[in-house]
DNA sequence: GCGACAG
DNA sequence: ATCTTGTCGC
Protein backbone atom coordinates (compact mmCIF):
# COMPACT_ATOMS: atom_id res chain seq x y z
CA UNK A 1 0.00 0.00 0.00
CA UNK A 2 2.53 2.51 0.31
CA UNK A 3 5.13 1.17 -1.34
CA UNK A 4 2.65 2.08 -4.62
CA UNK A 5 1.89 5.55 -3.10
CA UNK A 6 5.83 6.00 -2.81
CA UNK A 7 5.62 5.21 -7.13
CA UNK A 8 2.87 7.56 -7.26
CA UNK A 9 4.69 10.31 -5.25
CA UNK A 10 7.68 10.07 -7.45
CA UNK A 11 5.95 9.96 -10.45
CA UNK A 12 4.03 13.32 -9.38
CA UNK A 13 7.50 14.79 -8.99
CA UNK A 14 8.30 14.11 -12.10
CA UNK A 15 5.26 15.64 -14.39
CA UNK A 16 5.61 18.57 -12.22
CA UNK A 17 8.53 19.98 -14.29
CA UNK A 18 6.15 19.59 -17.30
CA UNK A 19 3.66 21.89 -15.63
CA UNK A 20 4.09 25.64 -17.24
CA UNK A 21 3.64 28.56 -15.40
CA UNK A 22 3.15 32.30 -17.39
CA UNK A 23 1.08 34.90 -17.67
CA UNK A 24 -1.93 35.10 -19.63
CA UNK A 25 -3.72 37.68 -21.80
CA UNK A 26 -6.65 38.70 -20.04
CA UNK A 27 -8.15 40.22 -22.85
CA UNK A 28 -8.29 36.64 -24.54
CA UNK A 29 -10.29 34.99 -21.96
CA UNK A 30 -13.94 35.04 -22.83
CA UNK A 31 -15.19 32.09 -20.97
CA UNK A 32 -14.55 30.30 -17.78
CA UNK A 33 -15.13 26.74 -17.09
CA UNK A 34 -15.49 24.79 -13.37
CA UNK A 35 -15.48 21.86 -12.16
CA UNK A 36 -16.60 19.53 -9.01
CA UNK A 37 -17.00 16.36 -7.46
CA UNK A 38 -19.57 14.71 -4.98
CA UNK A 39 -20.20 11.24 -4.14
CA UNK A 40 -23.00 8.71 -2.93
CA UNK A 41 -21.18 5.88 -2.02
CA UNK A 42 -18.23 4.81 -5.08
CA UNK A 43 -20.73 6.92 -7.60
CA UNK A 44 -19.14 10.08 -8.17
CA UNK A 45 -21.18 12.83 -9.48
CA UNK A 46 -19.23 15.17 -11.86
CA UNK A 47 -20.35 19.11 -12.65
CA UNK A 48 -19.22 20.52 -15.64
CA UNK A 49 -20.36 24.96 -15.45
CA UNK A 50 -19.25 26.96 -17.89
CA UNK A 51 -19.18 30.55 -17.55
CA UNK A 52 -18.82 33.90 -19.37
CA UNK A 53 -16.16 36.17 -18.29
CA UNK A 54 -15.37 38.82 -16.93
CA UNK A 55 -19.08 39.21 -16.45
CA UNK A 56 -19.67 35.46 -15.43
CA UNK A 57 -23.01 34.52 -16.91
CA UNK A 58 -23.94 30.96 -16.71
CA UNK A 59 -23.53 29.80 -20.46
CA UNK A 60 -24.16 25.90 -19.79
CA UNK A 61 -24.09 22.86 -16.95
CA UNK A 62 -23.22 19.40 -17.32
CA UNK A 63 -23.45 16.74 -14.77
CA UNK A 64 -21.58 12.87 -15.65
CA UNK A 65 -21.65 10.29 -13.38
CA UNK A 66 -19.16 7.31 -12.75
CA UNK A 67 -17.83 4.87 -10.51
CA UNK A 68 -14.53 5.75 -8.12
CA UNK A 69 -12.42 3.41 -7.90
CA UNK A 70 -9.38 5.41 -5.49
CA UNK A 71 -9.90 6.60 -1.32
CA UNK A 72 -9.44 9.87 -0.89
CA UNK A 73 -5.66 10.09 0.56
CA UNK A 74 -4.35 13.49 1.25
CA UNK A 75 -1.78 14.81 -1.73
CA UNK A 76 -2.93 11.87 -3.72
CA UNK A 77 -6.39 13.57 -4.18
CA UNK A 78 -5.96 13.42 -7.96
CA UNK A 79 -6.06 9.55 -7.87
CA UNK A 80 -9.46 9.94 -7.23
CA UNK A 81 -10.79 13.12 -9.34
CA UNK A 82 -9.19 12.81 -12.20
CA UNK A 83 -11.30 10.30 -13.95
CA UNK A 84 -14.57 12.23 -13.11
CA UNK A 85 -13.43 15.11 -14.12
CA UNK A 86 -11.83 14.33 -17.66
CA UNK A 87 -15.60 12.27 -18.01
CA UNK A 88 -17.21 15.89 -17.32
CA UNK A 89 -15.14 17.89 -19.72
CA UNK A 90 -14.75 15.72 -22.12
CA UNK A 91 -15.79 17.75 -25.26
CA UNK A 92 -16.16 20.72 -23.51
CA UNK A 93 -14.60 24.60 -24.99
CA UNK A 94 -13.46 27.27 -22.58
CA UNK A 95 -10.42 29.27 -22.04
CA UNK A 96 -9.80 28.89 -18.45
CA UNK A 97 -10.61 25.93 -16.19
CA UNK A 98 -11.35 25.99 -12.59
CA UNK A 99 -10.53 22.95 -10.18
CA UNK A 100 -11.77 22.33 -6.91
CA UNK A 101 -8.34 21.31 -5.17
CA UNK A 102 -4.61 22.46 -5.38
CA UNK A 103 -2.43 22.76 -8.02
CA UNK A 104 1.10 23.86 -7.14
CA UNK A 105 0.06 24.40 -3.94
CA UNK A 106 1.05 21.40 -3.02
CA UNK A 107 4.17 19.35 -1.37
CA UNK A 108 5.59 17.76 -4.58
CA UNK A 109 4.07 20.92 -6.73
CA UNK A 110 1.57 18.68 -8.48
CA UNK A 111 -2.19 18.65 -7.38
CA UNK A 112 -5.50 17.73 -9.01
CA UNK A 113 -5.73 21.25 -10.55
CA UNK A 114 -2.09 20.62 -12.54
CA UNK A 115 -2.78 17.00 -13.34
CA UNK A 116 -5.75 17.98 -15.53
CA UNK A 117 -4.35 20.99 -16.91
CA UNK A 118 -1.55 18.44 -17.79
CA UNK A 119 -3.78 16.47 -19.39
CA UNK A 120 -6.17 18.67 -21.28
CA UNK A 121 -3.30 20.95 -22.06
CA UNK A 122 -5.58 23.64 -21.37
CA UNK A 123 -5.15 26.67 -18.31
CA UNK A 124 -6.32 25.55 -15.32
CA UNK A 125 -6.56 27.38 -12.19
CA UNK A 126 -6.56 25.27 -8.37
CA UNK A 127 -9.04 26.63 -5.94
CA UNK A 128 -9.30 25.25 -2.50
CA UNK A 129 -10.91 26.38 0.78
CA UNK A 130 -8.15 25.29 2.81
CA UNK A 131 -4.39 24.93 2.52
CA UNK A 132 -2.44 21.58 2.47
CA UNK A 133 -0.28 21.63 5.48
CA UNK A 134 3.63 22.31 5.04
CA UNK A 135 3.21 24.07 1.42
CA UNK A 136 5.54 27.33 0.89
CA UNK A 137 3.28 30.67 1.26
CA UNK A 138 4.58 31.95 -2.31
CA UNK A 139 3.01 29.19 -4.21
CA UNK A 140 -0.56 30.47 -3.04
CA UNK A 141 -2.66 33.28 -2.16
CA UNK A 142 -6.03 33.38 -0.67
CA UNK A 143 -8.93 35.42 -2.59
CA UNK A 144 -11.44 36.32 -0.41
CA UNK A 145 -12.22 32.17 1.10
CA UNK A 146 -10.02 30.40 -1.16
CA UNK A 147 -6.68 29.32 -1.55
CA UNK A 148 -5.68 29.91 -4.69
CA UNK A 149 -2.75 28.14 -6.99
CA UNK A 150 -1.21 27.52 -10.60
CA UNK A 151 -2.73 24.64 -12.22
CA UNK A 152 -1.22 24.72 -15.47
CA UNK A 153 -0.19 27.12 -18.49
CA UNK A 154 -1.25 30.53 -16.25
CA UNK A 155 0.96 32.47 -13.50
CA UNK A 156 -0.04 33.00 -9.82
CA UNK A 157 -0.80 36.59 -10.50
CA UNK A 158 -3.07 36.17 -13.69
CA UNK A 159 -4.89 33.39 -11.87
CA UNK A 160 -5.70 35.65 -9.07
CA UNK A 161 -6.83 38.18 -11.54
CA UNK A 162 -8.97 35.55 -13.11
CA UNK A 163 -10.87 34.70 -9.69
CA UNK A 164 -11.30 38.23 -8.39
CA UNK A 165 -13.64 38.77 -10.56
CA UNK A 166 -15.98 35.40 -10.57
CA UNK A 167 -16.27 35.95 -6.40
CA UNK A 168 -19.32 36.13 -5.17
CA UNK A 169 -19.49 35.98 -1.12
CA UNK A 170 -16.29 34.80 -0.75
CA UNK A 171 -15.65 31.74 -3.44
CA UNK A 172 -15.93 32.10 -7.05
CA UNK A 173 -19.08 31.29 -8.33
CA UNK A 174 -18.64 29.37 -11.32
CA UNK A 175 -17.60 26.51 -8.56
CA UNK A 176 -20.31 27.53 -6.49
CA UNK A 177 -23.07 26.35 -8.95
CA UNK A 178 -20.46 23.45 -9.82
CA UNK A 179 -20.74 22.49 -6.39
CA UNK A 180 -24.66 22.65 -5.71
CA UNK A 181 -25.05 21.00 -9.34
CA UNK A 182 -23.14 18.07 -7.99
CA UNK A 183 -24.86 17.31 -4.87
CA UNK A 184 -28.00 17.85 -7.04
CA UNK A 185 -30.69 14.48 -6.72
CA UNK A 186 -30.68 13.20 -9.91
CA UNK A 187 -30.25 9.40 -10.36
C1' DG B 1 3.99 6.28 18.72
C1' DC B 2 2.21 10.94 17.58
C1' DG B 3 0.13 13.98 14.54
C1' DA B 4 -3.75 15.08 11.27
C1' DC B 5 -3.35 17.14 6.04
C1' DA B 6 -7.14 19.50 -0.84
C1' DG B 7 -11.96 16.55 -1.38
C1' DA C 1 -16.37 14.38 0.45
C1' DT C 2 -20.25 12.27 3.60
C1' DC C 3 -22.92 10.92 7.87
C1' DT C 4 -26.86 14.41 10.23
C1' DT C 5 -31.51 18.03 14.05
C1' DG C 6 -31.86 21.59 15.78
C1' DT C 7 -30.08 25.84 16.84
C1' DC C 8 -27.41 30.32 17.21
C1' DG C 9 -26.48 34.52 14.71
C1' DC C 10 -26.20 38.07 10.86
Amino acid sequence: MGRKLKVIAAVQRKLAKRVVEKPVDMAGIKTVAAVDVSYRGDLARAAFVLCSFPDCRLLKTRVIESRVSFPYIPTYFFLRETRPILLAVEGEEFDVLLVEGHGKAHPRGYGLASHIGLLLGKPTIGVAKKPLRGVPQVLFRKVGKAYVSVGHLIDLESAVRVIEPLLEGGYPKPLKLADRLSKRDGS
